[in-house]
DNA sequence: AAACAGGCCTAAA
DNA sequence: TTTAGGCCTGTT
């Protein structure tokens, strides 16, 4: 299921190309990553992005399917981090096919080939975890607000860390960099469980609402080692990762089984939210038995997730 | 102005 | 075991 990827070095950084139909824009903007941000001035791409890792901001474009280029960087370092967070390796085709090949149901066949572009990223755990609780009873805007206010509080500044003299959002279109962070939060790190416990206030300028508790609770958790995310992550198991991080306050099936698909990697999660409960009443005859899709399942969620998201366009 | 936003918790049947 | 309200806040 692996594939192989070429990677060619060019004056500006990498070029990664044999990945497929790989949509960047697709993958970054389906709603499994948050920070994030598009490029809109000086561009050399179709696409460009600045994507805050766990300790790095990468700068990513493409101007073709299957083709990505990493501004800056060097082949050590999409050995070392870059290609698992972009899951530059797995094959997108296979994947699609698997699922196609379980499912009689030609509209989910339709959403394979309009969103088959999608990769599912492999993000931070604990990042997930706090994103995905914020997420709740939330819109997509408010939830990368809040998410950037949190970082620019807490953070530390990862721009002169990632081998850039300064932000890049700001060495491209020109903006002064504090300005800019303050805006964007792209160049700062994710506070650690540690930050949260340690200064709990520093949340209350993203005003969480009534999601201040509950990403407490598993700041506390996790700081005190009640919940292990190592210990998750070798079970590789989804029923465990979700049964795990149900045991947090605030962390229901939706949010759980999020974290499991897009922190974890346990691809054969499912997040039923309201988009998708609302697509199974419509397009599958209110039943959707999502095991029978089998071990990327998840993917096949995103597929639907996609789609509806589109169709209303 | 009232309803809603990619849920979850609690209380009550 | 299932169902109804309520919840912080911001936006429409």
């Amino acid at each position: 299921m692996l594939k192989k990827i070429e990677c060619v070095k060019t004056d500006s950084g990498i070029t990664v190309s044999g990945l497929g139909e790989y949509s960047l824009s697709d993958t970054l903007e389906c709603g499994q990553c948050f920070r994030y941000e598009r490029v809109a001035v000086n561009t050399v791409m179709k696409d460009e992005y600045i994507v805050t890792m766990k300790d790095a901001v990468v700068h990513v474009g493409q101007n073709k399917p299957g083709e990505l280029h990493f501004f800056g960087i060097s082949r050590d370092d999409l050995e070392s981090g870059i290609s698992e967070f972009f899951s530059l390796e797995r094959n997108l085709e296979d994947i699609k096919r698997d699922i196609v090949s379980r499912t009689d149901s030609e509209w989910l066949k339709s959403a394979a080939e309009c969103a088959g572009g999608i990769a599912i990223l492999k993000q931070d755990e604990w990042e997930m975890l706090i994103s995905f609780i914020i997420s709740q009873n939330n819109n997509i805007p408010r939830i990368r607000k809040i998410i950037r206010q949190i970082c620019a509080e807490y953070g530390r500044n990862l721009a002169t860390e990632s081998g850039f003299r300064k932000c890049p959002l700001s060495r491209i279109d020109g903006t002064p960099c504090e300005e800019k962070c303050k805006g964007c939060g792209v160049c700062y790190s994710f506070p650690t469980p540690r930050d949260i416990v340690d200064y709990p206030d520093g949340l209350l300028p993203s005003r969480p609402g009534f999601r201040f508790a509950y990403i407490l609770d598993a700041a506390k958790k996790v700081a005190a080692g009640e919940i292990d995310l190592g210990d998750i992550r070798e079970h590789e198991s989804y029923a465990y990762t979700v049964d795990t991080l149900k045991k947090i306050k605030g962390v229901g099936d939706k949010v759980a089984s999020c974290v499991a698909l897009f922190g974890f990697a346990n691809l054969e999660a499912f997040p039923i939210d309201v988009w998708m409960k609302r697509a199974i009443d419509t397009y599958f005859g209110g039943d959707l038995d999502y095991v029978s899709l089998g071990r990327y399942a998840g993917v096949a969620q995103q597929y639907i997730f996609h789609y509806i998201r589109n169709l209303e366009n």
